[in-house]
DNA sequence: GTGGTCTAGACCACC
DNA sequence: GTGGTCTAGACCACA
């Protein structure tokens, strides 16, 4: 797992988000096993006290549990990972149109440019806006 | 004109990006006058050589012009504005693509989502996913 | 026999109170024989020491008697047993009112409380208060 | 405020029960300012993070809300204080018909004892059961 | 001053 | 080894 701190946002709180992101799209699975706390904080270049505040969040949350002595899993509730997923998306989308329309395009035409979207293809220089 | 630096990225690169964004959504008119630069640079926090670095890069790219003894004007060729506005907008929407794909939203998905969004209104709660 | 023990208070003294409860309430039945005082102390994993000088006070309270060279059992007069469990029911109802007036209960509400009270039956959840 | 720590138990998940039972009898009354973190932890005789703890998680339950910088307070919303007290009460409840029961209390005999409570007077020798 | 975050290092229970 | 708790002490933003 790769690890990227960006400055005003508490670590742990940054670490949640993308623990959720990765559980959200799949890249670390339902019921996959969890490197240790410790593992996770060295890799991270953090103290083992804030991952393992972060991972207490997130089992909180319910997206992971922990057994006692074998470690931490990823939770099996599909779900409650579909609903993370769904709850991020929908901040994504907010915060694309808020941007788009700051930038003076209406719903409308956000909504012709997004479906017209031809993804990498092409080095998306044939994007039409 | 609010500043507001983050990470790791130069700062005169965080600069010019907030001024095209301006420039591109009206904030900043064309043909506006611009502050000096010791102004603009106070304002910001920032050192003068760094906020001349960042508008010179801006006049270079025609977004800026100045006139040798009254200052600096946004540019009154609206063409420019608006393909600056174009390239931020395909910014946008291609990192948007990108993090909703990685969430497993297909395209269509996605320009669903997009077509029924509806704003602030309603707390955005009951957007259907 | 289950032990444990918690905080500060003498460990003779949860000793008896736990021996008092498992007569009261018949988990050790009249009559039956206790095993060795060596073995409950091991057991529960205090110094014999301990173990005897709290089935003395049993003995003097009259719940157990023991008989030389056999060993110790328990009473057989039911009527002392009897007041055992209504002593500690007493304490128990005692301890429930103090708490429950502290919450700001009136005893005619936690009457209707206990009244109503269904058990485990239906996960408890929907206990009327 | 009066700290009292037992074994066993985690001592911030002690502090945030007792502090639950405080906030549900009224000892702490809404909206009522309470003390800064390091002088309760001061007066606990507990390190200031683990009362931050636990002030954090009764917060994340919404029992007390903090203001950056003139401290935290009980929450003013009576209705989840209401909540928090029947839930107390709930736990008081079940536990105490569990072990009436364990005593061969059956629960129509519980609540005829409870319905001829009459607390502290008379020194509680009169009860009847 | 307030709350909040982070680190370093310790100890515990469990198996 | 695992997760969990606790302490001690530091730093920050806010106003």
């Amino acid at each position: 797992m790769e690890w990227q701190f960006v400055d005003n946002a508490p670590i742990y709180s940054q670490i949640i988000q993308q623990m959720k992101l990765n559980i959200a799209s799949g890249v670390l699975a339902p019921g996959e096993r969890l490197r240790s706390v410790r593992d996770m904080a060295m890799e991270a270049g953090v103290n083992p006290n804030t991952m393992q505040r972060a991972l207490a969040e997130l089992e909180r949350d319910g997206l992971v549990y922990s057994q006692r002595t074998s470690g931490r899993y990823v939770t099996e509730e599909t779900s409650m990972i579909e609903e993370t997923r769904k709850t991020i998306a929908k901040d994504y989308v907010k915060s694309f149109m808020e941007s788009m329309n700051r930038l003076g395009y209406s719903s409308k035409e956000i909504a012709d440019i997004v479906e017209n979207f031809e993804g990498e293809a092409g080095t998306n220089g044939n994007l039409k806006m």
